[in-house]
DNA sequence: TTTGAATAGTTGCATAACTAACTATATGCC
DNA sequence: GGCATATAGTTAGTTATGCAACTATTCAAA
């Protein structure tokens, strides 16, 4: 039995991942109480394109680690409540570059610092080094899985 | 700004928990090529029936930190593929204790076999120590926002 | 004993996820 | 040029989640 077996008892929370869950109902919430009217996912959007402006819908695949469907719906949703516009590409007319609008820039300071201080909310008592490591083993679980 | 401050760039990952969907995800793919043709969320109400059969919904919500509807419905569609019953407390008539079938039964060996090899494929590579810290860190968030 | 609060579970509505199948455009080889 | 293949994005169907409002039963205090 390699070093690295689950006991059974602690397969489930780390399949579901009831802690990241956690956080993102909670910045749910947050967003709520402040009368911020968009989802988690949406905001998760949102994030990739506060840090670079019109990426296309694959780009947005990679970065927010969704299929095209999803990022099919929530740029569809999104672009419903005004937050982003659809521009086809001039260079490749398959592609669909996805651009923030004025509402939407608005939104980033105010979301951003609720997000930064429900993590630190999440993470209080939590050393930056273990958090390091937390990150490092997530990541290449993830990697493990590609 | 507190030592465990968390870094823009990182946010994302912690929130969606792409770690943890990505083993789900796995998993599921090795469910569909067995033919086994459950989901990971019917799946993992299982696992905590085989654990302890005959549970309330109400246990069952917060043995798998789901809210009451999610269950119902979970129950529900367990119920179609026969894989559960519903059986009416006789102390308390508002109580649904929930018990497996043959069917489930003979399930639970196939399907946790392929689960701790999901995971231990997906942890190759960590070390035990490494796996025990995360998963302090991970529960220490849960009862931050709790 | 009756009335009000708490608890267990269900239902309706909106959003999101995955899979599979589809359209449209681009690319590359003959 | 023309056809096969790859890529970008959409649509349809099923399942799951969160929230709010609802019913039914139990419990506890006046």
């Amino acid at each position: 039995m390699p070093n690295n077996q689950f006991k059974r008892g602690e397969l489930y929370s780390f399949i579901t991942g009831m802690a990241s869950t956690a956080v993102a109902r909670r910045l749910q919430k947050n967003f709520k109480q402040a009368g911020i009217e968009i989802t988690i996912e949406q905001w998760s959007v949102l994030y990739h394109l506060w840090k670079q402006d019109g990426l296309s819908q694959q780009e947005l695949c990679k970065q927010s680690f969704r299929d095209k469907p999803s990022i099919t719906r929530l740029v569809d949703n999104l672009e419903k409540l005004k937050l982003v516009k659809r521009v086809p590409s001039k260079d490749d007319r398959r592609i669909n570059l996805v651009y923030l609008t004025e509402d939407s820039k608005k939104l980033q300071y105010e979301t951003m610092d609720m997000a930064n201080q429900t993590l630190n909310e999440a993470l209080d008592g939590v050393s930056s080094s273990d958090i390091e490591m937390c990150k490092a083993v997530l990541q290449k679980v993830y990697d493990n899985l590609k």
